[in-house]
DNA sequence: TATTGTTATACTCTATAACTATA
DNA sequence: TATAGTTATAGAGTATAACAATA
């Protein structure tokens, strides 16, 4: 009767683990957001600078591909980055119609600020877990994280 | 001048947690969603149905701040699930304000059947993780769930 | 008056569709 | 005609404010 726990009333052995994933990174949002508003900075613009700083790209498209994003909310995020020298947003010559982007010495500056300080209260939260788990935590984190969505629905 | 590479050029380390955390619970959430949908259930009605088997709730709202969420949101929710005999809904007889609120035994085993097939997408997603990983990964984000958000800000 | 539940409303984020310009 | 970018619009999810019942 009682083989199988998950078919009793008892408590199941974890909590699924979305219900643990999401809350988690709601919480470490929120902690980012007084580091990017100090900046001045949204979080779809700082995911533009992360990107960017690793690679120039093609075109508006192919950042909002790469980022996850939707091209048309882009377009603010890159007026304003552009209008403060963060990013350079130029057509192409080849095909008027693309725009090249990449990262100016200002905005890979910002960028490396604000990573900078994003990864220090993250490091202070990191520090609370037992060395084992931490290291077997990001390990864990970066393999799932690089898997297509496909993958981790399959 | 490099003795701290976070002032270079190179890339960081690893990527921030949030971006790694933030993609990871979307894409686990999509992957419950077809699960649910096969129960004809909410992502907030099966956060409800798990809130109530552990523990019966006095108020709804004590159950949505449970559960993280707004009491206006919970409402069509417990409508839904009181109608199809998975909760009991009742005036609380000694302040009848209040609405008591548990699990009927459709409920739960409702909630078991849906849990169980969840979990089981998640064991094999799991199982593509080294032994050590997994293990880490899952004590630490156990650990850091259950800290309060303000701790994770901290 | 304070609290529980409810309804109505507004706001944010996101996605869709229509338009301009280049090709 | 097809594509990149832009603008305008609509939808989902969420939070806020006002209301009715009970204490």
């Amino acid at each position: 009767m009682s083989e199988n726990p998950a078919d009793d009333a008892a408590p199941v052995a974890r909590p699924d683990l979305a219900a643990m994933v999401v809350p988690l990174g709601r919480a470490l949002v929120a902690a980012e957001l007084p580091v990017l508003r100090a900046h001045d900075l949204a979080m779809w613009a700082y995911a533009v600078l992360l990107r960017l700083d690793a690679e120039p790209m093609r075109s508006q498209a192919a950042l909002a591909q790469a980022i996850g994003a939707d091209k048309t909310r882009l377009i603010g995020i890159l007026d304003d980055l552009a209008q403060r020298g963060l990013i350079r947003r130029e057509p192409d010559p080849s095909d008027r119609r693309a725009r090249l982007l990449s990262l100016t010495a200002e905005g890979h500056r910002v960028r490396t600020a604000v990573q900078s300080a994003i990864q220090e209260r993250e490091e202070r939260l990191l520090a609370r877990l037992p060395e084992a788990d931490r290291r077997g935590f990001l390990r864990a984190l970066q393999a799932l994280s690089a898997l297509s969505a496909a993958e981790l629905g399959g």
